[in-house]
RNA sequence: GGCGCCAUGGCCAAGUGGUAAGGCAUAGGUCUGCAACACCUUGAUCACCAGUUCAAAUCUGGUUGGCGCCUCCA
């Protein structure tokens, strides 16, 4: 499999550290707020790695850590007039939530920075006795000037950042560049004791910290948004690699943005989605499809138009697996023949080229293209007539990549209870004997009845087929 | 100012040296009592200019347009 490494900013074979085995660590929110859609997507996409992987037969170790101590959540909090752990407890709760929705993997471990901060102090005491910290008034900062390769990930020097910096506030830094690793206290904000008085770490070093606790000095993916790079991934490179004296991150992925009217969403342009609000209108597995149908690594647009168009693709695969469903319960033949064996040994070349898609840096795009043409394939060859076990030998392939990708293609997402199945068949049922009889005025009738109710019929050779629309 | 990304049919979107995948939408047709599902058919020379090459959407240079990072941010 190739992935493109922000790094070396070209596509490298993946040859994990260990062979079999894969360390992931992603970026997780800060949680003071619901999610939007755009962090929906390197939640859907690198959980997407993480289940190609898995697929590949490796042992993924992911995990995905929460930020709950900071200024954000701080500020929330005393507005909401609550404490900042109830604050967080809650949205980390709602975040996990449309994590599930999105048909997310649980991280191997979601740590929290407030239960990580001897690994945190431990870290930042490592690097002012390496040198590459020093402390002012309360303040540690990261001495970005001793760390040769500050700007390796993100392909920046010194020199330029210095030369375009905003004017800088903070006047206790030594270079511009310089990042805090923890800072003092304000009175009445939540603080740790620290070898450097009380406060609480910066954002940086958190991850770097809760990375070495749980996967190690060396990781091989590291994972997020693309606006991480710098400063937050560059910074943690260079806290971790002083620190450790190691390599932190063999590849680096970053995936692109979601934008709104081709922007990048804000809150000031008004142009911003949260999830909850989004699967208002649409099925969360619509928005992961949404997702995955473009490049990772592209900038996608956001729209209800284009989810629309999203959520008509994905129901035409969704349909040819319930007509898949259908054909096999009904089918009046059990045995595979000769001939069925030689279209399913035909239907390798599918899976073939999903996965030749997927080892090319993940393009679900283009592995999505492979489960429309095996769609398109089944609707052709798997027939009425087909045997019950050629039907189901198709069917599961098709979902089987549909689970690399975190869809369920049999999933129902509308409501249906017993009662409501009992009243349609027995309308199904009275339509047939008027059908029968020839009587389509009153079939039509039955069938309006019913299409008021959401349900969709499809009269087959085979039977009446009903869905809910 | 520094660094970087993008520009493919009505819309979305792969392809990154050998004469343009796929999906949505549209139109016509087949199937059907009608419909639905499905199938068939229907459409682009790839922003523009110049260059490299036997050959370029695909490489190089330039132009135009859009966007991002450099500040909290997925």
């Amino acid at each position: 499999m190739k992935i493109y490494n922000t790094m070396s900013k070209r596509k490298e074979e993946f040859v994990p550290l260990e062979p079999g085995k894969v360390k992931m660590y992603v970026c997780g929110p800060t949680v003071y707020n619901f999610i939007h859609i755009g962090n929906a997507r390197p939640y859907v996409v690198f959980d997407t790695m993480r289940r190609y992987l898995e697929y590949k037969g490796y042992e993924v170790q992911y995990i995905q850590n929460f930020t709950d101590v900071d200024d954000k959540i701080i500020n929330r909090a005393n507005e909401e007039n609550v404490t900042m752990e109830a604050l967080a407890n809650k949205y980390i709760e709602e975040v996990l939530k449309d994590a599930e929705g999105l048909n997310v993997k649980k991280a191997t471990h979601h740590p929290r920075v407030t239960e990580e901060m001897p690994q945190i102090i431990e870290m930042i005491t490592t690097l002012m006795d390496k040198g590459f910290a020093y402390e002012k008034q309360g303040t540690v900062y990261f001495n970005t000037d001793a760390f040769a390769d500050y700007g390796k990930l993100s392909h920046k020097n010194l020199e330029d950042l210095e030369a375009g910096a905003r004017v800088d506030v903070d006047s206790l830094k030594e270079h511009t560049s310089d990042f805090v690793l923890w800072k003092p206290n304000k009175p009445g904000e939540p603080k740790w004791e620290s070898p450097w008085g009380s406060g609480r770490p910066g954002w940086h070093i958190e991850c770097s910290a809760m990375a070495k606790r749980y996967l190690g000095e060396t990781i091989d993916i590291h994972a997020g948004g693309e606006d991480l790079i710098f400063p937050h991934h560059e910074n943690e490179v260079a806290q971790s690699e002083c620190a450790n004296g190691t390599t932190f991150a063999k590849y680096w992925m970053h995936n692109g943005f979601i934008n709104v009217d081709n922007q990048k969403m804000s809150k000031s342009k008004g142009n911003f989605f949260l999830l909850r609000d989004i699967v208002e209108s649409f099925p969360y597995e619509v928005v992961r499809f949404f997702i995955l149908s473009g490049h990772y690594r592209m900038p996608i647009n956001f729209s209800d138009e284009l989810v629309k168009s999203a959520e008509a693709s994905l129901t035409r695969i969704k349909t040819a697996v319930k007509n898949l469903q259908f054909k096999l319960e009904n089918a009046s033949c059990e045995k595979i023949s000769d001939e069925e064996l030689k279209l399913v040994d035909e239907a390798k070349k599918f899976r073939a080229d999903f996965e030749e898609s997927m080892d090319d840096d993940l393009n679900t795009a283009d592995a999505v293209t492979a489960i429309f043409e095996f769609v398109k394939f089944a609707n052709i060859n798997v027939t009425d007539s087909s045997s019950k076990e050629f039907a189901e030998k198709i069917k599961s392939e098709i979902n089987l990549l549909g689970e690399v990708l975190g869809l369920n293609f049999e999933q129902d997402t509308k409501n249906e209870n017993n009662e409501d199945a009992k009243k349609i068949e027995e309308l199904i049922a009275k339509r047939q004997d008027a059908r029968k009889a020839k009587d389509f005025g009153a079939a039509d009738k039955i069938r309006n009845e019913l299409q008021e109710m959401g349900v969709v019929l499809e009269d087959t050779s085979q039977g009446v087929r009903w869905s809910y629309k």
